[in-house]
This record gives C-alpha cells, sequence and structure tokens, in this order.
DNA sequence: TTGAAAGCGTTACCAG
DNA sequence: CTGGTAACGCTTTCAA
C-alpha cells in the first residue's frame, strides 16, 4: 500500500499490526495512520493468509434447510464465541455439492477449521480438508467420521423419549410423523427409528405417517384417521403437531382421550395450542463450549479426536397426552 | 504442487483450469490431473485472488436474528442462483462489529460483491467496499445508501396494509403489537409506522403494544386489555399474533367481535388458528432476480446504482377481522 | 507444446 | 529504528 506514506511497506505493516518486537517512532506511526485511512487502505485478508501459512477462518455449509430457533440461537452462540476467541466464521452457501465435492470446494478457502452439520462428508473429505491445512474438522450429526472430532447428535433420542412416555402412558398403538419435506429426512429417519427402538419387544406397533406441511394433506391424514386405529402419534416436531392437531379437532378427534400426541422442539407455540402441547425438549450444546473445542483442536492437531455425544432429550408432559 | 507431476506449474495452471488459449497434450493432461488427486490437491483460492486481483465471492453478513422461512427461502433462492453464476456465496458471521467498522472487516476479504441487508453501513462504508475492490454493493433495507445499489424493502407497506383494511372494515381505535425481542425494531418501527401513515387524518388511533414473546407477557396485556378500549389490534407477524390471540380467548374476549385481529407473513400456522388469521402476505424479491442485478451490477461497475422496490405487501382476509 | 519468470499484498528476517 | 529482500501459491506472459 502506502510506500506512498514515505516509508517502506515493511513499516506499514509493524505499524498497523503493532508489532511489539520493534519500535518505530512516533511520527513515523503518525504518517502511516493517517496515509492508511486517507487512502481507505485495508488489509488483504487473501495475502495475508497466504504469507502465513494459515488463517483464523472457521467455515461452516450454511444449512440448507429453513432453520427453527434452536439452531439459529445455537449458531448465534458459537459464533460470537469463537469470534471471542479471535476466529473469523464463515458460513459457505451450500450450492448442492456431494459430499467430497463439497470438501474440495471448501478446502480451496484453506479454512483453520471446518464444522460441518448433517451427513455427507466421509473420510476422504476430511482427509481432504486435514492435508489442505484445516486442522481441525468437527462434524455435527448422527455419526463421527473417520478422523474428525464429532459432535454426535443422535436424534433417535428424541423420538425414544416421546416413545417411552407414550407407552408408559398406557397407549398401544403409535403414529409417528415423517414430513415429506426434502433434507428433513436427517432428523425424521432417526426420531422414526428411536420410536422403533423404544419400543422394540413390546406389544407395541408403530404405523408411519407421510405428511406434507400443509393444511390439506393434514385434511386427507384426518380423514382416514379411525381407520388407523392409532391411540397416539409422535409428530415429527411442534409446527407439524399443530398441524395435525387442528385437522383431529376439526374431524372431532379427541386429544388426549382419542390419541395422545407429542411433539419436539419445545416451542412457545405448544404452550399456546389446546390442550396444551406435550413435547420433546431438546438440548443443544452451547455454542461456548463448541467453541472452546474447536479452539482445543486447532492448538492441538494431533489430539485424539474427541468424540462427544450433545442432543440431551427430555419429555415435556402437557396436556395432550 | 505438482511440479512433482513431472511438469511446470504453468501446466498444472492451464490443466485444472481448462485453458482454452494453450493446448496441452492429452498424456500431459492425464499425468497432471492423476497427480492432482493423488496428491488431494486443492486450488489456494487465497492465492488466485490475490493474482488475479479480484475473486468471484459474494459476501453476506449472515442475519443476526433468527430468521423466518420467508428469507430463508429468499436466501436459499438467492445462493443458488448466485451460484450458477459462478460465485460463490459467503455469510460473514456477523461479531456485532458496527457499521463502517463492519465494512472494513467485510473488505479484508476483498468480495467482487456485498450483499448488505438492513441498516447500518453508510456511504463511508460502501466507499471502503468500493475501493477495496467490490464491483457492486446491494443494500437490503428501508432506506438507499449513496453509491449502492438498493433493494428497498418497505415494511412500513406491511403496516399501513393492515391498518388500510382495519379501517375499512370499520375499526378505530387499533393496537400495534411492538415485539421487546431485541434487533425486531428494524421491521416493528417501520411497520407502525406504516400504521400511522395509513390512518394520519382519519379519526382512528393508535395504541403501541409493546410485547415480549412469552405466554406471561401475553396473559399480562391481555388482563388489562378491556381498560384500553381497542377495536383492534395488528400484531406485528402471525407469531405474535397466536400468541395474542391465545391470551386474549382465554380472557374472553372474543375475535373478531370484540377486537379484529391481522398478523403478517402468511405463515401456514395462520391458517390453522380459530379463527383462521388474517394476515399480511409479504412477498420478497425472487432470488433470480436478485443474483442478475448483482451479476449485472459486477459486469458494469459503473453504472448508475439501481434502486428498486422489492416488498409486496397484500391483505389475506380470513376470520379473526 | 512446454518451461521460466514476474508479480499480486503480506510479513519475517537481516542489513543498514 | 528503518528499509530491502524473499517467499507464500497462483496465473499469465514470454521465450524456447
Amino acid at each position: 500500500m502506502a510506500r506512498l506514506a514515505g516509508v517502506s511497506r515493511a513499516t506499514v505493516s509493524y505499524v498497523l499490526n503493532n508489532t511489539s518486537a520493534v519500535r518505530i517512532s512516533e511520527p513515523t506511526r503518525r504518517r502511516v495512520r493517517e496515509a492508511a485511512r486517507e487512502l481507505g487502505y485495508v488489509p488483504h485478508a487473501a495475502a495475508r493468509s497466504l504469507r502465513a501459512g494459515h488463517s483464523r477462518m472457521v467455515l461452516m455449509p450454511a444449512p440448507a434447510v429453513p432453520v427453527g430457533p434452536l439452531y439459529s440461537r445455537f449458531l448465534d452462540e458459537l459464533q460470537s464465541a469463537l469470534g471471542r476467541l479471535d476466529y473469523t466464521v464463515v458460513q459457505y452457501g451450500a450450492v448442492g455439492l456431494q459430499g467430497d465435492e463439497a470438501a474440495r470446494a471448501w478446502a480451496e478457502l484453506r479454512p483453520v477449521a471446518v464444522l460441518v452439520p448433517g451427513t455427507g462428508l466421509g473420510p476422504q473429505g476430511v482427509a481432504v480438508l486435514k492435508r489442505s491445512g484445516a486442522r481441525a474438522v468437527v462434524t455435527l450429526g448422527p455419526e463421527r467420521v473417520d478422523g474428525a472430532h464429532a459432535l454426535l447428535t443422535d436424534h433417535g433420542a428424541v423420538g425414544h423419549c416421546a416413545a417411552a412416555h407414550l407407552r408408559a402412558r398406557g397407549r398401544r398403538r403409535i403414529g409417528v410423523v415423517v414430513p415429506e419435506e426434502p433434507g428433513l429426512e436427517a432428523f425424521s429417519r432417526p426420531r422414526l427409528a428411536g420410536v422403533r427402538r423404544a419400543l422394540r419387544g413390546t406389544e407395541a406397533a408403530v404405523t408411519e405417517l407421510p405428511l406434507a406441511y400443509t393444511e390439506q394433506a393434514a385434511a386427507e391424514l384426518a380423514a382416514r384417521w379411525r381407520e388407523l386405529g392409532l391411540d397416539a402419534v409422535f409428530a415429527y416436531n411442534d409446527e407439524y403437531a399443530m398441524l395435525l392437531m387442528r385437522a383431529l379437532q376439526d374431524e372431532g378427534v379427541r386429544i388426549p382421550e382419542e390419541v395422545a400426541v407429542v411433539g419436539a422442539d419445545d416451542l412457545v407455540l405448544g404452550r399456546l395450542l389446546r390442550p396444551r402441547l406435550s413435547t420433546v425438549h431438546i438440548e443443544l450444546p452451547s455454542g461456548r463450549d463448541l467453541a472452546e473445542l474447536v479452539d482445543r483442536a486447532v492448538r492441538d492437531p494431533g489430539g485424539e479426536p474427541e468424540v462427544r455425544k450433545v442432543l440431551g432429550a427430555s419429555l415435556v408432559q402437557r396436556d395432550s397426552s
């Protein structure tokens, strides 16, 4: 830049980085600062990290599905926690790249750490990222990936929790709503599996209920409700629960007498329904903890990958079950 | 990298970029490709853009507030549209930097375009970005900023639409819910102003109703409802509308006889309430259009800044008003 | 058809 | 204390 400030580039670097190893005269500092402001000088991150051989960028693929308030909060917390640790968090617009191909695209940015929600990253992808200089790869999903740290979000626990509750309440024929919206299978499948697991070896039976998030789809499901002969339903989450409850009530099905309903996510919404919605409260990891994990991993890239279960599920009983 | 592939770096560059200006022998190409795969070679985006003097990165600050399905959809569309135009969309984790300070942080990444939702970027910030090589700066907010293209989202129109409707229905004492959640003022204030504008010069009166998004806050508001003497309320959006409606119904206030309620956002939710919720349907710009605007601006950085109104508001009347 | 070399903006290192 | 120089990985121009 301001070789035009009358000094050398090195001097500029010293001044702007407050390098303490060398001492620059006050007048010089002033000259440099002034010139910087005047020229609207902004350091060039790419050049810096090229020279340094590493960056402070933590890369996350941007979530593809509209994301609830829970995950939003978590993400926010994570970002500010990492920010305080002097990392720059960047969400990479996921443009439908698949798995290891995506990993290569991410690697081009040479992030110091990569945080991958969901599945789709294989051991190969992890290897690519690490070779390209990523000092930490952390997955946030149902299963661990070789070479990466893992935050295991076992959505099975959500279904398990709901099903165990329904069974304890004496319900035996249990429906499970499976959203038809694409992108939600990642959550709905494990939740369904969790229900199955909870009921294995009991006399209770599970019925899958595919459902699109529209009034009409819910009405159609409700119309054939009696012939399904269910006495309980785990509705995937609170929003689908609301959709289904309304349709059932319009159909004259009494809740919870004829059918118990349980949602998930513990949204404010559920408390506003009548009957009040029983739900599975989901506890995500604290953003601060995760930020610290990332920082630790970056500082000690050789360490054993940490694997940690991070999804807490607990039932909140209200009036719908 | 693969000087170890037996060829020169230039050759590698040619092969991997499919440079058509020069012709490389097929065997060489193969050798290079193979070596690249074997070594897990991934080009270094920073080096590339350093050399090229520009990047294909479109930068967006990540929204600070949990964002509804509307905006999510819009963002998704935008990202894939830009992806198809061969841009890389990156969301920068907003770490509470203010205005032009944030602009400097963004400028460090030398994005080719910056897309800024909300206020907080001043003309100075725009200038910094442009000087640092951004060929397009587009704001998405209530007012234009000198030097930047603007997509004007006039949330006043939302309030205006709701208020005009309520007035046409004969309501005269109109409450307006103002969320207490931080970060929402950016939307709630203009919406309130829009209501005021719609009712100016009429005999209708406006009452502000601050409200936190909790059951208790809603109950407290409902408890003193009669003394407020309102015959209509614009509830900020559908979610606050649901919250308030429930509290009012618990209090025995009849909707719409005693008080008409209008929400906004036209969520599925509103159709599930009883009475069905009247709402303001909001039309965001199509992601494709915006992507094209960005692309045009990048190709012709000298052009006049485009200023465009992009927020459509139309009332959907149901049973609550 | 291929190779060599320059240069993008930074910063570490060493000589003045 | 300050300034010159080299090197990070890449693309491009020029020469072989």
